[in-house]
DNA sequence: ACCGCAGCTCACACCACACCTCCCG
DNA sequence: CACGGGAGGTGTGGTGTGAGCTGCG
């Protein structure tokens, strides 16, 4: 399985890195990936890592409405926007920046260690944005966590919430949740105490088996076979890129100092400190000296200060942070 | 049932300015 | 018709912000 992030030049595809902080024994989600999903348990779909992609309007509603046990999932909206979990660009739990330096210097960004100290430490400081550009001119990039040991595995429940798949279904019970739909609520509900029973909503899908063995849904196995072959084949031509009208402007724009996100003017590059007035609080004074004795330091050890993402600063130096 | 609060997601405004388009002489 | 110059519009991305939502007490 790979998350295949060439088709994806739009920033906004990974604008939302949303921290998924779900306990990681609310669900079982053994249960649901036993379900006959049609791209989560194929194990070589590869997935198109981006906002809205995953569940295509229509098509992959159908799809999803037609081949899931609908007396288990039948609630489960799918909605238009469904938000695919983006890759866990998370930052290194030593250093709290992890591997986002390679935006500049190396487009190939190191997820898995990323996507393994989010899930060590809870996604807590899972950037929201990422530049395009970061994935510019590396057109056979691509995401490859790894999925599929505990896709196959068993015992992997309460392991990978970290999983892709696995937020796709949190998000769609928290879409559910947030349609008011009762019946979908209890679902998502019995689902989530299916940690208390675990195998609860297992022995309703394997009952619901039995009820039709060689059904799933209303369809057939030949059937779904078509329905996701069809799926796959309009997946497969789907255009999420965002179009780059001008280059030059993204250059431009790629290269802008900015200050706080906004474009700053070319002879304001350098955010300097206010120069020290009487109305300015004593501790922020301490504050700054502090900086640039810490920065001192740094720069003598051949560091770099850097403003990370919640205001705390970090140094850079050629083999990590501090 | 209602209210207030906290926490969360999400869409969008903001910024500077090089570049583009259009119009006029 | 072709050309040059000027004015105004456009596009670009990271961050902050507020609306809207849910959950909980």
């Amino acid at each position: 399985m790979s998350y295949d992030l060439s088709a994806s030049d739009d920033s906004s595809s990974f604008n939302r890195w949303v921290p998924e902080m779900v306990s990681t024994d609310s669900i079982d989600y053994q249960s649901l990936f036993d379900l006959p999903f049609p791209s989560f348990c194929d194990s070589t779909t590869d997935y198109d890592v981006q906002q809205n992609s995953v569940v295509e309007s229509g098509c992959a509603d159908q799809v999803f409405a037609d081949l899931l046990p609908s007396h288990q999932l039948e609630n489960l909206s799918l909605c238009q926007t469904a938000q695919l979990p983006s890759p866990c660009f998370g930052p290194n739990s030593e250093n709290g920046y992890g591997n986002l330096e390679a935006k500049n210097e190396e487009s190939r960004v190191d997820f898995d260690s990323g996507y393994a100290d989010v899930h060590n430490n809870g996604g807590k400081y899972l950037q929201r944005s990422f530049s395009s550009n970061c994935f510019e001119g590396k057109s056979s990039f691509s995401f490859r966590p790894p999925f599929d040991s505990l896709m196959e595995s068993h015992g992997f429940h309460g392991q990978a919430l970290s999983l892709p798949e696995n937020s796709f279904f949190i998000s769609q019970m928290r879409k559910v949740s947030s349609t008011g739909d009762l019946e979908s609520m209890r679902n998502v509900h019995n689902t989530q105490r299916s940690i208390s029973t675990p195998s609860t909503m297992e022995n309703s899908i394997n009952s619901s088996m039995e009820e039709s063995p060689f059904k799933v849904g209303r369809y057939n196995a030949e059937e779904r076979q078509e329905k996701i072959s069809k799926y796959k084949a309009k997946r497969s031509q789907r255009n999420f890129n965002k179009t780059i009208k001008y280059a030059c402007r993204k250059t431009l724009a790629d290269t802008r100092p900015r200050i706080r996100g906004r474009f700053a003017r070319n002879d304001e590059t350098v955010e300097s400190p206010q120069p020290t007035c009487s109305t300015r609080d004593e501790d922020e004074d301490n504050l700054w000296v502090m900086l640039h004795e810490v920065e001192d330091e740094a720069m003598a050890a051949g560091g770099t200060l850097m403003n990370s993402f919640d205001g705390q600063f970090q140094f850079q130096f050629n083999h990590g942070y501090f």
